[in-house]
DNA sequence: GCTTTTCTAATGTCAGACTTTTAATTGTCT
DNA sequence: AGACAATTAAAAGTCTGACATTAGAAAAGC
């Protein structure tokens, strides 16, 4: 592990790196104990501060956990799917709100990623899952529900489903999907859609895994995903008379 | 944006943490410049080494660029999609080679996730992809070629095939799937595999692209799922042989 | 008007000190 | 001897102040 000299930046970036990848490559295994910061400060012939931002940058990446103390230091941490999840979601989400993504092509996306639980969800569902999709269906016909209280129901609804598949790389995978996504669009088409429209279509999902059927599944899905759309495009058009008409009003006056 | 000055642990973090809800939030927009790292030192009522790690943790998640010199500073930055690839892509294989997940769940998931775009690439596939598909069919038949040679054409093969969707967000989430779990595929069942029966394999796959048939799609995706969840057992079962082979032979010794 | 030089504000780095935390060790009492 | 309390040491966390390097802007020169 050594660093390149020459340049007179980025020294953390590249201890950073030489870390990164002697974990990546299997060096550094889990638990191990890095050496203390002014041990390393001494290794790489940097200084104390600039260990420590290697060190943050790692920690951003959940690659390591500090301890203060005696017998303190740097720990190589076991990437959790908890973390991964949330890591996931977080660059997810980002990415769809920087780089303005049309809405159908994330529709689409999510509810493709989606669909592809549907073969084990229809064999291995449990009663757990289907109770928990029951549950938010039946919040979901609440009157009082505010917009908030919807999205978070939406996001378990669907997160159930995932899980019901019992496969935990397709629950990570689909976590960026379900939990990114879903708020959203639900930002996007609150002010169109009708609560009761995707209620029976939650209501006609939880049937098809109840039933065990796939193919209706997928089918259930695929309604919902173009319901989705089509609001969009409701919004989209509404969005756009509003405009014609401030125009044509500019065009008067 | 102010942070807990009772604890007198990870100011950074939480530093991090307010200019990372700033950003999501939408407060902070893309190419807006931060405060000097004195201005903020000032602002947050810490020292600048303290800003210093916490920007380090923004730009372990490229969520901020810095640049030197007069009107420089540190920018947000616009997450691009090759970015959040590459962070997927790291995350996924520490997630996999960390919580050592059995290899069918993980061969499950990949392919599962692969069939979701079968009905897009059947509609959307171009020439370009489908000459990509076949040229690298025709690396896979030379006797030559490496182990890496074979992993790293597979990747590109199976990255066309996603490509042909034309679904940006659905490649993006399909990058974690073929190229994290692609390779440690390759290096479980490499011992064990018959190229000419994955090139046929391949070779089902973009004819059916070519037919555009994307049921005949998802059915070679999952004669080739079955045909790795085979290979794999395999690789275990001679293991397992192996081992009790030594246990017989220390049991008679 | 164009090029070159100088200026300046910002990041990158360093050295050294102090504070806080935490677990092991040592000491003391029952 | 065993349980509890005080001590100690190692390590992260933080601060101060300084210097080096960079790169865009402004000023000077042609």
């Amino acid at each position: 592990m050594k660093i390149d000299p020459t340049k007179n930046a980025d020294y953390s970036a590249q201890i950073a790196k030489a870390i990164r990848d002697a974990i990546i490559g299997g060096q550094l295994n889990v638990n191990d104990r890095l050496p203390s910061e002014a041990e390393l400060a001494e290794q790489f012939e940097v200084s104390r501060p600039t260990v420590r931002e290697a060190l943050k940058r790692l920690a951003a990446q959940s690659l390591i956990r500090t301890q203060r103390g005696a017998f303190g230091g740097a720990f190589i941490n076991q990437i959790s799917y908890e973390e991964a999840h949330s890591q996931q979601i977080t660059t997810s989400t980002l990415l769809l709100s920087m780089n303005d993504v049309s809405f159908d092509v994330a529709c689409e996306a999510r509810f493709a990623l989606e669909r592809s639980c549907a073969p084990f969800a229809a064999q291995r569902r449990t009663a757990d899952q289907l109770a928990t999709m029951r549950a938010e269906i039946h919040r979901q016909t609440q009157p009082g529900l505010s917009d908030e209280g919807w999205c978070a129901s939406d996001v378990t609804f669907h997160r159930a489903l995932v899980e019901s598949a019992h496969n935990v790389i397709l629950s990570y995978q689909l976590a960026g999907a379900v939990e990114a996504m879903q708020p959203l669009m639900n930002m996007i088409t609150f002010t169109a859609r009708n609560r009761e429209k995707i209620i029976s279509l939650h209501t006609d999902i939880a049937d098809a895994l109840e039933q065990r059927d796939q193919q209706q599944i997928e089918h259930a899905l695929l309604a919902l995903s173009d319901y989705t759309k089509n609001l969009a495009d409701n919004v989209f058009a509404a969005k756009q008379k509003i405009k014609t008409d401030i125009d044509n009003q500019k065009a008067q006056s």
